[in-house]
RNA sequence: CGCGGGAUGGAGCAGUCCGGUAGCUCGUUGGGCUCAUAACCCAAAGGUCGUUGGUUCAAAUCCAGCUCCCGCAA
């Protein structure tokens, strides 16, 4: 039996700490989230989807503002006896006493291709840019950002019309049994964890509000990737009437005209110019209003 | 009590300020026209205007309560 301490705090860590909590080697001892906060429309607190799933397992769950400044928290967590910390999306900086607690490693899990995005928005970025392929990397957790030794990596295909909330399943469905792999492989010997090669690193930095304004000067193709690498978090948008109009689904034409004007309204959707071809607005969720095809929405639009 | 938008035939909207015939763009069904279309022409079906109560001769519209949906912010 392995004895492990969870740390996340996102949906797309859920089914990793389902799975670890119901394998027959591992022990989870306890879970380290985030603490709960005020989130959504009438800023109700709420507790991640991590702490839900222990509390209803009866795991303890510990919620540090900052666990590189709380020593009692670390303490706690020294008394279990913990093998191995794992993190996935646990959004916090660890500090080189917490790294030590653990008898073996802290192992991490990050969504891209070390070295490739480290950081916080790798799933994205890897869409954002119009990559064909990323993946999930197990790596043993150093100072630095996402640049400890990799131990197992798996590599993810990205299809043309593949949207984030896509990746983040696939990355969710697939991270739970890399995370396991790469325990048993470092307890067994199997696994020598790899350096990274510092040639290709680059970082997937947090998305600004400015990116998610689409830019009709840009192509199509970018644009369309735009969308899919956002999409509901937050959404690329344009402006409408004053409008804040979300895309949430698009396809690239080949039709001209001039950037950002409506050039052809079918049954398929909406057609706007771009840079380079236009781009077909499939699904829109204007301001204060639900999601509905482009086409309906261009059709409350006359008069 | 964080700020704000919304609920009207199947879809998206207008009408609400200033109470008095249910409107627009589509979709659906039937018919016509075209080599053809994001087409065009004719006709039809389809709505207790979110819900409850109040004011009124009369409420989608004014007043009060409730439910549900959504955006911002975090």
């Amino acid at each position: 039996m392995i004895n492990i301490i969870f740390f996340g705090t996102p949906q797309i860590a859920l089914k990793s700490l389902e799975y670890l909590y119901n394998s027959d080697k591992i022990n989870v001892l306890a879970v380290v989230t985030q603490p709960d906060r005020p989130a959504g429309r009438g800023q109700n607190l709420t507790m991640s989807p991590i702490k839900r799933f222990a509390l209803e397992k009866g795991l303890p769950v510990f919620q540090p503002k900052s666990i590189r400044k709380e020593p009692d928290i670390q303490n706690e967590l020294r008394k279990l006896n913990p093998d191995f910390f794992v993190t996935f999306a646990f959004g916090q900086i660890l500090s080189q006493e917490v790294l030590d607690i653990p008898k073996y490693e802290t192992i991490n899990l990050h969504a891209s291709l070390l070295p490739k995005y480290r950081g916080a928005n790798p799933i994205q970025r890897a869409i954002i840019n119009g990559d064909k392929e990323t993946g999930i990397c197990t790596m043993v957790t150093e100072l630095g950002l996402d640049c400890g030794d990799v131990c197992l990596r798996e590599k993810i295909e990205i299809s043309e019309d593949m949207n984030c909330e896509d990746l983040f399943n696939i990355v969710s469905e697939k991270s739970p049994e890399l995370i396991e792999k790469t325990l048993t492989g470092i307890i067994n010997g199997i696994i020598t964890p790899e350096k990274q090669c510092e040639q290709g690193a680059c970082t997937a930095n947090k998305l600004c509000k400015e990116e998610a304004l689409i830019d009709w000067n840009k192509s199509a193709k970018e644009i369309h990737n735009l969308v899919r690498g956002i999409y509901k978090s937050p959404s690329a948008y344009f402006i409408y009437n004053n409008k804040i109009i979300k895309v949430l689904e698009t396809k690239v034409k080949q039709g001209c005209g001039k950037c950002g004007e409506f050039v052809r309204y079918s049954k398929e959707g909406v057609e706007v110019a771009c840079g380079k071809d236009s781009i077909l607005l499939v699904k829109v969720k204007p301001e204060g209003k639900g999601e509905m095809y482009a086409r309906d929405w261009a059709n409350g639009l006359k008069k």
